[in-house]
DNA sequence: ATTGACCTTGCCCCTGGGGCAAGGTGGAGA
DNA sequence: TCTCCACCTTGCCCCAGGGGCAAGGTCAAT
């Protein structure tokens, strides 16, 4: 007899669906299925102790479906048990979950979009005159007391981190002989959606002493530092508060980089934003930092 | 003596970097870095024989650099590496080519976005509010003789599928002894960006013998059957040209499927869009289509 | 009773690394 | 020159979210 497709899969008493049938039910691989069951999101209602065979009753298919669509915007699993759990008890809930995770991807591809587009510009050739010409020059800088807070942090909360933080260090200052220079940033390593590298924010002091009996009393719970850095000469380009975000800095980056490598100079240290005058004040056209990198003399030790 | 932290990293002759101080400077892991050289993606400029280590020049920085944004897209390595090996020579082409890819990434994004919508208003218990209420009545359907295409297609590829495959089989209707019912398209399992449900589509024609001659012709390089669909019911509802697509379809599936469970029916096979008129000429409040689901009463074993 | 379509578990595969262990190297200070 | 420590190497296991295949057990129709 010719059958429709659907029947051939089997059918048990009380209307129990077998993987394959139910899978194909829910629109899902039975692979899948033997996961969320392992993982507990989507067990069978019934499971034959001797065959091993699951049987899943008819109206698990909306949960099911739920799950398949759930996966289609990438969700992981977790978030997915998370929110087919809320659905149980409170669909407003579990929809308030996946509007939340779906905010989450929304930001990301926007700052993924940007990034794209300077890329673009940067692939082309044409960045320079995309993102408009950078002044270098050089500066050399005495040796400084600093005291420091370094911490792993991911792009989107670097902003506020930073803020903070330089708040935090310039209220701490006032007890170690007041500000001396200019506050800074340092990235040991790439600071980015997935890389966490370690920043470092610090601020210039003028006692050493004191800064080093404030450390002691601040312990190593809130990763803080004093140290001390020795005179070096800086490359640095000057940037608008507009620039001092992804991608636009990264321009600046790349200027500063150039020029070092075109006047044949070399890297003595990690990167770093200078912030040289008051953030909040200045408008977005305003310079409000130094984009910099220590450097040296080919060859020459350095200080 | 206090060092820049920069400076620990080892720097040999020719300025060649050790894969840390290279890491650092090119913001990636030393890890990534060691897959990339087994990749072929970024091989380092110098591996020494007896160790084993690898050092790169400074110049090299820049590939890295722009493998680690690229990698924020999200973009796969192989992609990478075409991009890269495109921007050696070529910088419009590889612009191009990461332009193309940020467009899928684009389209993605916005089909997951109606989706999201729709799943939100779904959970939170408002679809029929948000998608209109659907009328589902049942029709008897004769045997049918059908000739049929089927194939694995992702969901983007399908609306073009369907209407050629559907071109196709009423051409080839004509030496079958012509149409004889609407055209229509039996979704196997689930079609989505990634799980690729065979989808199946089909014409009925009134002369069988004269399609298996058709189908014999045809071999079966493409999927072509003819197959006897026996005389069943089916429960649809009727949707205009606009709601053919996703995710506003999946109301349609969803309010049969509700209401087939309201009835006591079964299942008897797997979903298909009847398409009963001429889509080219409809407009977009037209009703075009039937999404139907083979059932029969419950416990009976159909025609 | 046989057949064939289904089901089971288990294993290896994919991507893009992270983390750790065991062991080899290199350079700088003592 | 010796030693120390930070660096480097390879190799292994781990993550998600399954796909694919093999070997073997089940189920229902013929």
């Amino acid at each position: 007899m010719n059958r429709a497709d659907g029947e051939k899969a089997g059918r048990v008493t009380d209307d129990l669906l077998t993987i394959g049938a139910f899978a194909a039910r829910a629109r899902l691989s039975p692979k899948a299925l033997r996961l969320y069951d392992r993982l507990g999101l989507l067990a069978p209602a019934h499971v034959d102790e001797t065959s091993g065979y699951r049987y899943y009753r008819a109206d698990q298919v909306e949960r099911a479906r739920t799950v398949a669509l759930l996966r289609r915007l990438d969700m992981p699993l977790a978030r997915v048990a998370e929110v087919v759990a809320a659905g149980e008890s409170d669909g407003v809930r579990a929809s308030a979950l996946l509007g939340e995770y779906w905010a989450r991807v929304e930001e990301r591809i926007a700052a993924q979009r940007t990034l794209a587009e300077y890329l673009r510009g940067r692939l082309s050739g044409r960045s320079s005159e995309m993102y408009g010409k950078f002044v270098v020059e050089t500066v050399d800088v005495p040796e400084q007391v600093l005291i420091t807070e370094k911490r792993h942090t991911l792009a989107d909360e670097l902003p506020a981190w930073i803020g903070a933080s330089l708040g935090r260090l310039e209220a701490a200052a006032r007890e170690c002989g007041g500000v001396t220079g200019a506050p800074f940033v340092v990235y040991h390593a790439e600071v980015s959606q997935e890389s966490d590298g370690p920043a470092e924010s610090c601020v210039p002091v003028a006692d050493q002493t004191a800064a080093r009996a404030w450390a002691e009393e601040q312990g190593r719970a809130c990763q803080t530092r004093v140290r001390v850095e020795p005179a070096q000469r800086l490359a640095y380009t000057r940037v608008t508060k507009a620039q001092v975000a992804h991608p636009q800095i990264l321009a600046a980056f790349e200027a500063v980089e150039t020029w070092i490598a075109e006047q044949g100079l070399e890297y003595a240290g990690p990167c770093r934003e200078v912030y040289f005058t008051d953030w909040d004040a200045a408008g977005p056209q305003d310079v409000v930092c130094d984009v910099a990198f220590p450097v040296r003399v080919r060859g020459c030790a350095g200080s």
